[in-house]
RNA sequence: GGGAUCGUAGCUCAGUCGGUUAGAGCGCCUGACUGUGGCUCAGGAGGUCGUGGGUUCGAGUCCCAUCGGUCCCCCCA
């Protein structure tokens, strides 16, 4: 059939049939944050473009290419192409450094990429993210690490499908210099790299690390742990400590350098063995020491995840973990007879009121078909109403899975239903 | 942005060498049962074969273009 409209590219619907898998996710990431002490943050789906230029990065792919862009008036705005920037905009806009003590802020967004859609990767895609504002010491990065890997486990992931990537890559007071040592690397091993990375070795050097097609190459480059500094060295020692008292398994991963200008000492990600095809990081995050002062607010050191939701979910279902069961109605209400008809609206009403959940045609449809609807609902309780109920005052209870059938008053439905469902 | 691959019913798919009116399973609807679901049986609806053009006596089938889906590179969640 021709479409007339569709989705845009790489853009989903969720329909009902997944929508409780979204909403049982959702509502476990929730639950993480809220123990561990995170309070909700909603921004716009929209900031100014300069936000994004600013804390991305102009030169990122991200900003340079992928930006859904908006123009109105004098004003350019971007869709969210990522959770953490609109988030220390808002810190910043409300002096939330001035409630006192560290910040956590959790969120759960879609963000806007106009890239290739493949298996793991969406124009539209969704976001889990966290961010602790005011927390230097390394135990903020370790709870926050420890969150992820719990929440993940609460999903059902076991610890074995996933690996948790772990890096520092310095501060701006020690990075320069390794980046210098990584350049004159790159420089001495030119001949070997690819275009890509002959060309970034200027702008970006470390970016040739976690280039898949120079590994070869890249394979010999100096380590970072010589060139930490003093601050740089002792947290990542700190950090890797706290892991270990905290039993979060981790790798190190020294290729591990982000592709967003903002990180600052730690950078981590979590990969999933099987389940995403090429695409296969889960989450990714880090420090971000210096992006609240520029993007205009006080020193404020930071750090934060982003989760991807659709990622998730395709984890869960190659890993066959335990999926809720979708939600199914309590009674379906079936009118026989047009006269049951406005009575069968007036007690499914009366029932929805009293919190049962039920539901019923509205089609006028026939005994038999109504009776099939009650049975694909899902229903435990089918409801008939006759003439003779009308005359008595009741409705046959059918139990779609016993068969057994008795009559009861149309005043008590509610509380009957409700007495059934609360025994074993 | 580059590349590979696939588009036939709501879904999953057959469709021979180019040859009559394009099929199956599932799902959906109706009936067998004037007021009773699941199973069974019978019947039915639903397709301009993604779209446009070309070759041919004849195109779902061959060619070209185009639009989508999926996957890969790049990059990232």
């Amino acid at each position: 059939m021709e479409l007339r409209y569709r989705a845009p590219e790489g853009m989903n619907d969720v329909l009902p049939e997944s929508s409780p898998l979204w909403q049982y996710v959702e509502s476990r990431w929730r639950e993480h944050c809220h123990r561990y002490g995170y309070g909700e943050i909603r921004t716009p789906i929209l900031e100014s473009a300069a936000l994004f230029e600013r804390s991305v990065g102009e030169t990122s792919d991200i900003v340079s290419k992928e930006m859904y862009v908006l123009e109105r008036g004098e004003e350019r705005y971007a869709l969210k192409p990522e959770g953490t920037a609109p988030v220390v905009r808002a810190y910043i806009e409300h002096s939330l450094h001035a409630s006192g003590g560290a910040q956590k802020l959790y969120y759960i967004t879609p963000f806007f990429r106009g890239e290739r859609p493949q298996k793991g990767r969406y124009r539209q895609a969704h976001q889990f993210g966290a961010e602790i504002f005011g927390a230097a010491h390394p135990l903020a990065d370790a709870e926050l690490l420890a969150m992820v890997t719990a929440f993940f486990t609460a999903l059902g992931i076991p610890e074995s499908a996933l690996e948790l990537r772990l890096n520092t890559i310095g501060c701006p007071e020690c990075r320069p210099a390794y980046r210098d040592a990584v350049r004159q690397f790159g420089q001495a091993n030119f001949e070997r790299l690819c275009n890509n990375c002959q060309s970034r070795l200027e702008r970006n050097p470390l970016r040739i690390l976690d280039c898949k097609e120079c590994v070869a190459v890249t394979a010999d480059a100096p380590p970072i742990d010589p060139y930490l500094c003093e601050g740089c060295r002792t947290h990542f020692e700190t950090l890797q400590g706290l892991l270990k008292t905290l039993g979060v398994g981790y790798v190190r991963d020294h290729r591990l350098v982000r592709g967003l200008d903002y990180y600052t000492r730690t950078t981590f990600e979590v990969v999933a063995e099987q389940g995403l095809g090429s695409q296969n990081a889960l989450c990714g995050g880090g420090r971000y020491d210096g992006l609240v002062e520029a993007l205009g607010g006080p020193p404020t050191p930071a750090l934060g995840v982003g989760i991807g939701v659709e990622r998730t979910l395709l984890v869960l279902h190659a890993l066959n973990a335990p999926l809720p069961q979708p939600p199914r109605i309590d009674a379906f209400v079936v009118a026989f007879g047009e006269a049951a008809r406005p009575v069968a609206l007036q007690i499914a009403q009366q029932l929805r009121a009293a919190g049962v959940a039920c539901d019923l045609d509205l089609e006028g449809r026939s005994p038999k078909a109504q009776m099939r609807m009650a049975n694909r609902s899902g229903a435990r309780y089918a409801l008939l109403l006759g003439d003779s109920e009308l005359a008595a005052g009741t409705a046959t209870v059918k139990d779609l899975v016993s068969h057994e059938q008795l009559a009861v008053p149309q005043t008590e439905l509610a509380a009957w239903i409700h007495a059934q469902r609360n025994r074993p």
